[in-house]
DNA sequence: AAAGCGATCAACCGCCCAACT
DNA sequence: GAGTTGGGCGGTTGATCGCTT
């Protein structure tokens, strides 16, 4: 079976970097009629494009809720974590951070976090902690990540497992937050699905177009990502967590999860 | 001043998969 | 259930920028 090409034209259609014209023609067309067809929104909108670059185009750097600029410490960090959980799984980071595309992190990984990982490995540091100091110990805690095998590999998961101070920077925290923000993800997939399947059957008129910023400027009465930040960073909070008995714990947890849910399917 | 070179990043390519027919 | 389609994803490319020589 061959597949169709996505586009039909290849010949006519621009390439290459976008105009200002092209941007404004695709970002007018979306507001007017939202994106419900890549494959037919070029030739509506006058694009002389492949759909799937005016999606690309949109989704990395038109998008209204796209944040711009360098990575802080905090993001490159959890890229950094994210990454050694979940491999090369971009679009499930990117989903973590919010504002953040799938093809910034990954740019962002190749060109500086990767290079900066190896360089830690090539020149680890003198005062390494035991826990740091070998592959086995490295993942005393790590180990119990179950998707940690999918970097096996990769060229990275090797240097994951050696001495490197990046690891250093989340010893102290508990796999199982982390694993939970990977399971609280997977769950909110399902549960997004059904919200969205409830939130659209309440919707009228608007053609289940999302607008990106909404959750921003009309559902949250709070800021998540300053708290959610603030999780990752305040390792006593973990710590706390996790000095208290289950029960306790298990309503803590849920209430994290409870944010992550905001965000993670808000990103939807 | 300009050539060389590495770094950066926007964009493309091709495969995969879920949804639809 | 098989075929088809469109969207999504990860890998890669290539243009551009800026620094060095």
């Amino acid at each position: 079976m061959r597949r169709r090409e996505c586009c039909e034209k290849d010949g006519e259609l621009n390439k290459g970097l976008w105009t200002p014209e092209e941007d404004k023609k695709l970002i007018q067309h979306i507001e007017k009629h939202g994106h419900a067809n890549w494959r037919a929104l070029p030739k509506l909108a006058g694009l002389s494009r492949c759909g799937k670059s005016c999606r690309l185009r949109w989704i990395n750097y038109l998008r209204p809720d796209v944040k711009r600029g360098n990575f802080t410490k905090e993001e490159e960090n959890t890229i950094i974590k994210l990454h050694q959980s979940w491999g090369n799984k971009w679009s499930k980071i990117a989903s973590c951070l919010p504002g953040r595309t799938d093809n910034e992190i990954k740019n962002i990984w190749n060109i500086y976090l990767k290079k900066q990982i190896q360089t830690k490995n090539t020149n680890p540091p003198n005062d390494q902690t035991p826990t740091s100091s070998s592959s086995s110990s490295s993942s005393s805690s790590m180990n119990s990540c179950a998707f940690n095998n999918q970097n096996e590999g990769d060229g990275i998961s090797k240097q994951n497992n050696e001495p490197s101070n990046y690891i250093d920077l989340f010893d102290d925290l508990e796999v199982e937050h982390w694993l939970m923000l990977e399971e609280s993800h997977d769950l909110l997939n399902n549960e997004n699905i059904e919200n969205n399947n409830n939130n659209n059957k309440n919707k009228e008129g608007d053609d289940n177009e999302e607008d990106p910023t909404k959750f921003i400027d009309d559902e949250m009465d709070y800021q998540i990502e300053p708290e959610f930040w603030s999780l990752i960073d305040d390792q006593t909070c973990f710590n706390e967590t996790l000095s208290q008995d289950e029960s306790r714990t298990m309503v803590e947890n849920k209430s994290w999860l409870a944010y992550l849910e905001e965000e993670l399917g808000l990103k939807e």
